[in-house]
DNA sequence: ACAATAGTGTCTCTAAGACAATATAAA
DNA sequence: TTTATATTGTCTTAGAGACACTATTGT
């Protein structure tokens, strides 16, 4: 430690929030439009800068969070999900961001009208494909965002997250479904959740769709990790031949 | 964003170092006795500030460990562990650190008389007991180390790192014991590497102890990924009654 | 009755866990 | 031979995957 007239660099500090959703059983994350350079006018994360040097990265997440979107989630419980640091990311110079992930459940289209207007729900496969492109690396961020949610939906109850306050097992499946992007059997994955102690608890029933049986409602129970785990067929196993759609 | 005229806040950047080697069948991580205040003459987590604005974090982390460590240990991969910003944390003022998590085989005492010369092994035990006290938030980033590590080895061949070029199958046990903190069946255990396929290659045989029948010699195979994982006992299952001392 | 979805039962097979038995060395 | 460790085999059981079958609604 050599650091006696040493000038701190200057570097900025930010933060980026990957929100997933389920909407029309398919993975989406919240994107904002940019309104100023650079990449002006192209999607990106919601996210921004430490506004003073007393801010939590948290705190900093959820202020971006509110401002430019009218997701009133102060319940959203968003985890830290890496830092994004290469020197070249930034056009403006050194800007080192911390990536948050949250799941929601299904929430209303953000309607316009606040500070960022035109936040707005996208497939993830379109993010991923390269198909819709988006500023700065922030389609390694969503890449690194999915990935996780994957990856703990395996051993955590987190699934409950995307669904609403009661749900059908159903439900349940078309998250899992649409997470992980591959088919599971339907029985197979009802035996699985009910057995799993805890995960789940009896909310009623309801009729889900115009026809067919009604299903029973469940609500999320107490248990937050899943022990054994669900476990996530590999890419190619003798089911879920291939990612669904 | 209503950023027109708007200072950037005077937060430092810092990356800490959590390196995790196995001596005598027991976890330990490296650490620097701290030469300058704050927290003079503590045990600490190798690291340090960012040099200049566009150092990359990871270019940074290696610098220090050559800086404070004498290991020459430019193989050693080092992995993002998580970013520690919580504003209180460094009493010189708001210091935000990225840690990162290696796992090195069995290496020599580190030698004095580098920058830090006090750089020690010290078994994880001891600190995350809180019988060995650590400067800063440094205690909490190993435990988040050692979760780690014990996360990774089930689901990757993580394991040989702890090892030199060639090990024996009791070896491999070694660490999952020593990282987990249970005993496992040397039988099953046996079993299940060798059917993993990839794991380990074979690599000739040695006699491994003074006495019994010498074991056979292994090196680490291609397989990065284990599927189906290595399985971590729950804490109180059926086996694995105590954490093995 | 028929279509459609929800939920149950059953079979097979893989793999984990317990543990007996065998192999190969040194003393 | 005894002792100690390595390696193989065998049995039992839990659980995943495949899939037939029953249940409950609307039309």
């Amino acid at each position: 430690m050599s650091d006696d007239r040493w000038e701190p660099p200057a570097i900025l500090l930010a933060v980026d929030l990957v929100i997933l959703t389920l909407r029309d059983s398919r993975l989406h994350v919240l994107l904002v439009e940019r309104g100023i350079e650079p990449y002006k006018g192209a999607q990106a994360l919601p996210g921004g800068f430490l506004q003073h040097s007393q801010e939590s990265l948290l705190v900093a997440a959820h202020r971006e969070l509110a401002e430019e979107t009218d997701l009133s989630v102060g319940t959203l419980r968003l985890e830290q999900l890496g830092v994004y640091d290469d020197p070249g990311r930034d056009p403006r110079g050194r800007v080192v961001s911390v990536a948050f992930l949250a799941i929601a459940p299904r929430l209303p289209e953000p309607t316009a009208g606040t500070d960022a207007a035109d936040a707005t729900w996208q497939p993830t496969d379109r993010v991923l494909s390269g198909e819709l492109d988006l500023a700065f690396d922030h389609r390694c961020i969503v890449t690194d965002g999915v990935e996780r949610a994957r990856a703990k939906l395996e051993h955590s109850a987190l699934a409950t997250a995307f669904c609403g306050p009661t749900f059908t097992i159903t439900d349940l499946q078309d998250v899992y479904e649409a997470v992980w992007g591959m088919p599971l059997d339907p029985r197979n994955f009802y035996r699985k959740i009910k057995k799993t102690d805890g995960f789940i608890l009896p909310a009623g029933s309801a009729r889900k769709a115009a026809t067919g049986r009604p299903a029973r409602l469940f609500r999320a129970g107490p248990r937050e990790v899943l022990y054994p785990p669900m476990i996530r067929p590999a890419e190619n196993s003798p089911n879920g031949k291939e990612p669904a759609q």
